[in-house]
DNA sequence: GCAATTGATGTAATAACATTACATAACCAC
DNA sequence: GTGGTTATGTAATGTTATTACATCAATTGC
């Protein structure tokens, strides 16, 4: 499916999370929106929710918050497997995707007759300037 | 380091989470444990903390929820890299580790000078019985 | 045009998950 | 037994997410 064009409140969080140095909670995201109108989370989380559907953002599970996905590609198709590293340091999240992992889960979880649907991996540690 | 005796806090949380069928929430363990004492969520937070530091137990990021480790080693040693799948039917969990999987996430960590301190997999689908 | 449907929005209230702060008790080393 | 450390009890608060219900806007069918 392609992209549909994006409503007033998802296009505001979809600014908000794209202009963020790094994740952001929807609460963060609530607060940063209130000058826009934003005056309870359910608008929030409802633009999330498009925006996590259509791919432009992930939800980061270990940390309860939300990034907008750096991928290069115009996200017409799926992603695949997303892989993030987290530092605790400084909050950067890099993005990144990798054929090998996807195929090993793959593999896995055929293995054990398992029909994936959502695949996290998050790797919380320290990245080169904060080690 | 070896695992130290549990306290009377920890055992009863330990115990409710060997005997569960599947994930518990932290609330969910404190009802459980209501009749034995339990009255406020910090006594279970507490607990877990310890059990989670001993490796006892893990903590499935994407559900907020606990699981008992199911590894059949002694925990005397690191897990490694401990990843699962999650059944939204039945909410079963299946741990599982791979020396591949570590093997690639490190190489891919170490490409970025990335110092990894945990790193978590969940993989949440449907289990074959519930496909 | 106008009813019916669908999707988006606004608002309030509540539920679910987790931590801070402070006091007390148990345990161990000396 | 004094002092230091760990475990515990309790209350209050903070953070994250959802339910329920009303309203509004765009679309469709007639
Ligand atoms: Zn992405
Ligand atoms: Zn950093
Ligand atoms: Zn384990
Ligand atoms: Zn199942």
């Amino acid at each position: 499916m392609a992209t549909p064009l994006l409503t007033k409140n998802q296009t505001l969080v979809m600014d908000a999370l794209s202009h963020s140095e790094g994740p952001m909670s929807a609460y963060t995201i609530l607060d940063k929106l209130r000058d826009h109108g934003f005056r309870a989370p359910l608008q929030v989380y409802r633009a999330l929710d498009k925006l996590l559907e259509y791919g432009l953002v992930h939800r980061l599970e270990s940390l309860n918050a939300f990034v907008a996905c750096t991928c290069p590609h115009d996200h017409e198709h799926d992603h695949g497997v997303t892989a993030f590293t987290i530092c605790e340091g400084c909050g950067q999240v890099t993005e990144f995707h990798d054929a090998a992992i996807e195929q090993r889960l793959s593999a896995l979880t055929r293995a054990q007759n398992f029909k994936t649907e959502k695949t996290t991996i998050e790797i919380r540690g320290h990245c080169q300037s904060c080690a």
